[in-house]
DNA sequence: GCAATACGCTTGCATATGCAAGCGATTCGC
DNA sequence: GCGAATCGCTTGCATATGCAAGCGTATTGC
């Protein structure tokens, strides 16, 4: 614990739930939509072909299958994503953002950066950003599909 | 999404994510605790008399005091904390971790730290990390009482 | 002092999520 | 080719968590 590495790792965490916390509320108020539905979105928009199977969407979250199945029915229901079966492949079920669930998504980033400028804006000289994100990006080696 | 504090503020919560996902696996199997249990025994060890009220445990974790109630129960079941109320203000119940508790968090933060090793070790120079943890440090100055 | 308010904790209900089993589709071994 | 194993998805059950209401305690306004 007074070793670097674990101090920066619980402050990692720390931060992380923090900002996650924050954006919780204002998407709910604002878009309706829980932090795990924008991430869903985001994760579609910045995938090769817009459409990701179920069980690759799981893995980007870190959620199971089963949470994918569910978070998806209503979101369906509501017009936000739609299903395409793959015609090779009848077990795959490809989960497509519709344009209704773009423009929410578009609408949610806004929030997302509003709230990131909360974060770092005041605090942070524009050349410490670019060293941060270069330490995140090595950090995210190991992570196979990114978002950013 | 092209702003350098989107981009970061994604990167955070993914690695955060990533990170969590591994301990919560370790944790589980190894030593029989969730990371926020862990994290709850953290909290506690980390605080100024080595107690909490409950509703203190809820802030600082970003969870409702249900849950810390609901939390509780087991790990007061199974000895590793302790209850007591306090003389003056019969609302407060502090929660006490037991000596198996601190026994349980030592166990947990050495794999803990095993883990932030891994995260940071082969990837980062030392003056890096040196910066990243005063990044982060300041990241948590609007979070009042923290862990690291 | 006493009523009204605020506070800390717990509990009922609703939602979210993981695990394991089940189902249908595909691929592999031979 | 065909049975066996694998894979993707869904569903039943158990657990985790939030919100709102309830309960008992303390504080405040007067």
């Amino acid at each position: 614990m007074t070793d670097v590495h674990t101090t920066n790792a619980l402050r990692l965490l720390q931060v992380a739930d923090d900002f996650r916390a924050g954006l919780s509320g204002e998407f709910s108020a604002v878009h309706g939509i829980s932090v795990n539905e924008f991430l869903l979105l985001l994760h579609l928009e910045r995938s090769a072909a817009n459409r990701l199977p179920r069980v690759d969407l799981a893995r980007r979250m870190h959620v199971s299958a089963s949470t994918i199945t569910r978070m998806a029915a209503p979101m369906e229901k509501i017009g936000l994503i739609d299903r395409e079966v793959d015609k090779r492949d009848a077990r795959l079920v490809f989960v497509v953002a519709t344009h209704a669930g773009r423009a929410k998504l578009s609408e949610a980033l806004s929030t997302f950066s509003k709230r990131a400028g909360y974060l770092f804006g005041d605090r942070c000289e524009d050349e410490e950003m670019d060293q941060f994100a270069s330490m995140l990006r090595r950090l995210m080696a190991g992570t196979g599909d990114t978002l950013a």
